[in-house]
This record gives structure tokens, sequence and C-alpha cells, in this order.
DNA sequence: ATTAATGATTGACATATATCAATATATAAA
DNA sequence: TTTATATATTGATATATGTCAATCATTAAT
């Protein structure tokens, strides 16, 4: 890793999860953006953003893991995505209406840093670059949204909890074997059924040498069968 | 209407449905963007943009109305939402792949304008206010796709057939009478349930008294109650 | 150590929804 | 007009999934 002025301060650097977001940035306008920076520790739990409230900060995520879900009126969640270092959140509201789309609430101890979106407004109108990456992060966003949305409506519960095993495995923890820090609640509302149901699924898996699983510590045994179940 | 010198020419024009993106241009960047549209008109069936190929133009919408689906490997559709008058297509490539990750089918004659994307990240790199809108406008899709993944996992099919029936009134046909240019099927992929489910639905709305529907002609009778359906 | 409280697991059961097959209706072709 | 073709509708049936209640395991509190 080269050398950085900004190290230990903030992910919001020229270090390993600097956001892309950031990568056209002037030294002096990046300097002035890190400076207006609130860091900010949040504990497992608590509430980072609240859908339905103001949207004045949007935050840059240094270190731990949060869920992102939408809370529905009724009472139900559906938990959209969890997110960790680098992952930049604001829920949807930036040049919208302002407003939280998603709730935010941290899963592990996590450090963030909090940027005021009218400082990142004057900044965006003044850099092109960084408007287009923003562009591109949105549009990566819907990708995924879209193949979620076919997913979670089209797949049965088997290659519905395949796949919120390999994202676990691909995206969050990056190992085949792993310690969950989401409930089976969590775990069931990111694939849209009932945690019953969710648990039912996961001991076939189990009973057929898929997967072991003991409460919170995850090993995946057969990845290549799993695959299979996701894909149908 | 003010005069303009771009009547009947095109959509992109000063007129109605100029899409909010083009409203920050200047009239020479607006002039040249313009010129070097390319009108084209497809019948009804043709598909207009085939998910999986190359992302080279985008689409303004003139006149008529397209469905736009995300195509399953196995071979179910999801129609993601109806287009008509004024809307700008990109299927989600532009600055990520360069790829469509979408399907858009013309259901009547549809007039468009086909935009070289080379000509529009030119633009969109000298004008800050078309990047915010652009931003803008893929944040209210985002919105759009999160409710719809939430209502469709939900909800059960008589709140997700009254779903599309208010989408339909409220969104394309715009009043409570109309004549519909989907087939069953289409309805059925907007839902996400089979179209046999789809027709069952229908029929036990209609036999309510909130609907009457015969073939294509849908009237919509006791809004209220259909509103409630939705809510559950 | 004992109790309380919370989350995980299992079982029994009801039901919403998909599937398959048959029929009807509308549209196009001859 | 008659036939062919596509789409819509209806019916019977199977099954995937949710719901409710009971038990178990784990952690926190006294």
């Amino acid at each position: 890793m080269k050398e950085c002025k900004y190290i230990g301060l903030c992910s919001i650097c020229c270090c390993e999860n600097k956001p892309s977001l950031f990568n056209g940035l002037s030294e002096d306008d990046f300097d002035e953006l890190h400076s207006e920076r609130k860091e900010i520790s949040f504990k497992p739990g608590e509430i980072i953003f609240k859908q339905g409230t103001a949207l004045t900060h949007f935050a840059c995520f240094r270190e731990g893991f949060a869920k992102i879900y939408y809370e529905r009126p009724e009472g139900s969640n559906i938990l959209v995505n969890i997110v960790g270092s680098g992952y930049l959140c604001e829920s949807m509201g930036m040049f919208t209406d302002n407003i939280h789309h998603l709730t935010t609430q941290a899963l592990t101890t996590v450090k963030l840093c909090l940027i005021a979106t009218k400082n990142f407004d004057a900044l965006l109108r003044s850099n092109q670059e960084m408007a287009i990456e923003l562009i591109s992060m949105k549009n990566k966003q819907s990708i995924n949204l879209t193949t979620k949305l076919a997913n979670l409506t089209y797949k049965n519960m088997a290659g519905r909890v395949a796949d919120v095993l390999l994202y676990l495995r691909n995206d969050i923890y990056k190992a085949d074997e792993f310690v969950l820090n989401l409930s089976r609640q969590d775990l069931a509302d990111l694939a849209a059924m009932s945690k019953e149901s969710f648990i039912r699924t996961l001991k076939e898996m189990r009973d057929a040498g898929i997967l072991e699983v003991h409460r919170d510590d995850v090993k995946i045994i057969k990845l290549r069968e799993l695959k299979q179940l996701s894909a149908n």
C-alpha cells in the first residue's frame, strides 16, 4: 500500500477501500470533502438511517457491516443488501425528494464518515467525472435490483436460499466458511420467505451434505451442487 | 403551447413531452443533439432493444407504447414497465458495460429517436445539469424497482392484480376505462404470476362488481375497493 | 445455580398458487 | 364459408409455502 497522509483517519482516502466515486477529484477538492466529514461509530443494532426521514448526509462506510432494508407498512421487511467498507449510502434520496427510502442498521460495530449532501452537491456540479461515476454506480445498483426481482419472484425456495448463501460467500464473507452476523429472520428477509421455511430449506441442504450449519457457523461443502440449486 | 421550431420533428423538442433530462441544455447543445438523432418507427411486436446486445444508442420515445422486460434464462419474463412518450431508454447499460440489460418491445406503432451514446457522453461531461438530472432519473427508477420488489414478493394475488390495474389506470391510460394493448401473459408477467391465475383473479374482481372486463376492454367501477385490495 | 427471555428448530396443518388439460372464443387464412 | 391458429377461459389437481403452536438451545439476569 502506498504511503498516504489520510491513513487511519477515514476510508475516503487514497487507500484500499476508497470509493471509486472519488477517483476523479482533484487533491484540493478531496481535501475539502475530507475536512468536512464527521466520523461516527455505531453499535450493533443501531439505526444509521431511518426510512422516511430527511436525507441531510450520506454515509461512507469505513468498517463493519450493515443491513439495508425496505420497511413495508404491514411490518414485513425486504432486505435489499448487506454493505461494508467502501460502500456509499444515500438511500436513493439524492436529487429526488431528499428522503431516505430505506433503513440502514448496523449489524456489527460500524465506523463511517458522514458528508453533508450540500457539500456533495456543490462538488458534483463542478466535477463531471464524479457525476458520471455516480451514474455508473446507480446503474449497477439498478441491474442488481432487477436480477433480484426476477430471482425472488420466480425461483423456488431452494433456489432463493442457495442465492442467499452464494451472495454471502461471494460478496460479503469471501470464503467458504463464515460466521453469520445475521439472524434467521434477516436471512429469510433476504430470500423473501418466512424464517421457518428458510430454516427448513437450510436443514434439507445440510441433510444432503451440501453445507455444514451450526447456529451461526456456516461451511459450504459442495459448492457445485449449491450453484446447481441456484440455477434450478 | 409556445411556438417551437422543432414541432412535428421529434419529441426531444421544447414541447409537451420533452424529457426533463434536456432542460439544462443550451440551445446550441440541444440543436447539436437534435441534428444527430435518427428517427425510427417500429411496428407492434418488433424488438427495439434486445437484452444482451451492445448499447450504442439510447432511445427517446415520441409516440406509442412499448413493454420493457427482463428475460430469464428459463424462459419466463418479468415485465418491468410500460413506457411511452417522453421516456428515455438505455437499459441500464450506460457507464457500466454498454450492454442492454432489458428487452424493449413495441406494443403499438412506436416512433422514437435514437441518439448515439457517444454523442451523449460528450455532452454529459460538459453539462452538469444534465448529469444531475440523469442521477435524479436513475434514483427515481431505483425507488420504483424497490417498491415493486416489495409488492411482488409480499402481496397476494389479489393485491398484485389490483396493483397492475392501478398502474395501468394511473400511469399508462390515465382513465378509468381503457383498451388494453397487452396480452394476458403480459399482464401476468407484470404481476409475477401465471396467466391462468391472473385471469381467475380478474374474474373474481369482475364477479365482485369491481371491474367490467371483456377481452381487452377494461372499466374500473369501484376504485375504492380496488385500492383496498392493493393495500391488502 | 436458577430463572427468565430471546432466538432457533421442528411438526402439523391450511391454503394460495402453479400446472396440466380441456374447451371456448376470436382472428387470420384459404 | 370453412378451416386453421392463436389466445383466452375454465376446471381439476398437486404442491410449495405460510401460519400457528410447541419444544429446544442459548444467553442474560437475579
